[in-house]
DNA sequence: ACCGAAGTTGTATCAC
DNA sequence: GTGATACAACTTCGGT
């Protein structure tokens, strides 16, 4: 049986377990990255925070210009849209 | 000056100024790494889910030993804690 | 006793139970009319796909539109923190 | 061309961009709608947690409503469609 | 220590 | 039915 969502643990094969118990420790390996970069931005907003800047006005600089890097995604992904679109005429 | 966050921006020194960004940018680093992991690991799912693994279960399953993992080292806070109350380190 | 999440329902006194459910209610008031709006909003995509045009790409302009509205208010935002910031000095 | 979609829009006739510039500009009132909802909503939870009703419970109790109103509508859809084709109505 | 806000994660909806 | 998108719930963080 190769869909494993269908077996229940004891049915597993030792295999499907085994793919699991490895995709599960990626998965927190993974997180554990995740975390310790967490934990470094908070360190640079701490010592920033050291230095007399204002963490808010910060996180909002930091914030606006994430939005800015959104917005030119979006803006790339209409002009590819409208590429294909006219790719199809 | 040396508080930083009352300083007009015009106002500011160049190397104040300098430092501002710097650290803008180190945030702004580290977040990318942030969300490069956080692909990471939604790719992970999505592959679990191509496999046949209930998603919704690992998610419940990572969770559960997070907590766990949590409870560990809380554990070990309050026995280090005590140890060194005792001074049996 | 005024504070209702200690009660038990048994306990909770009639006008606290009457409140309770005026609150549900407005809640329940509240989403009939948001679910209403959700359906006129998929009244006007699927007219627009009548008329020859793209969901996908009104979609994506719509958004777009939304992240500017987005990042306007983001930077009012830090305005106003940068003008409270002055105003602190 | 009725097609509005395959247009390019530089030689999307005028009629045609103001039909489009409407139906965004709808989209958008409707959304607008939609959020003043949601603010509307997220206040009458604020006030009930105010009040000292637990919020989340509150949530749970509105859910399962919803969930009964759905199967209270689809089992009379099912009465009816029965109805029907017994030529009952 | 709590509160409000922000960000993150999990679920549900929707188009294809 | 599957993948993308949007919504809702929960957690976290800075401030009070």
């Amino acid at each position: 049986m190769t869909d494993a969502s269908f077996e229940n643990p004891d049915a597993m094969t030792t295999a499907a377990q085994g793919r699991l118990r490895s995709t599960i420790e990626r998965i927190e390996r993974l997180d554990e990255g995740k975390q310790a970069i967490m934990t470094d931005i908070k360190e640079v907003y701490a010592e920033a925070k050291g230095d007399g800047y204002d963490v808010k006005t910060i996180r909002k600089v930091v914030a606006l210009r994430k939005i800015d890097r959104a917005k030119r995604q979006e803006a790339e992904a209409i002009l590819d849209l409208y590429l294909t679109t006219l790719g199809e005429v």
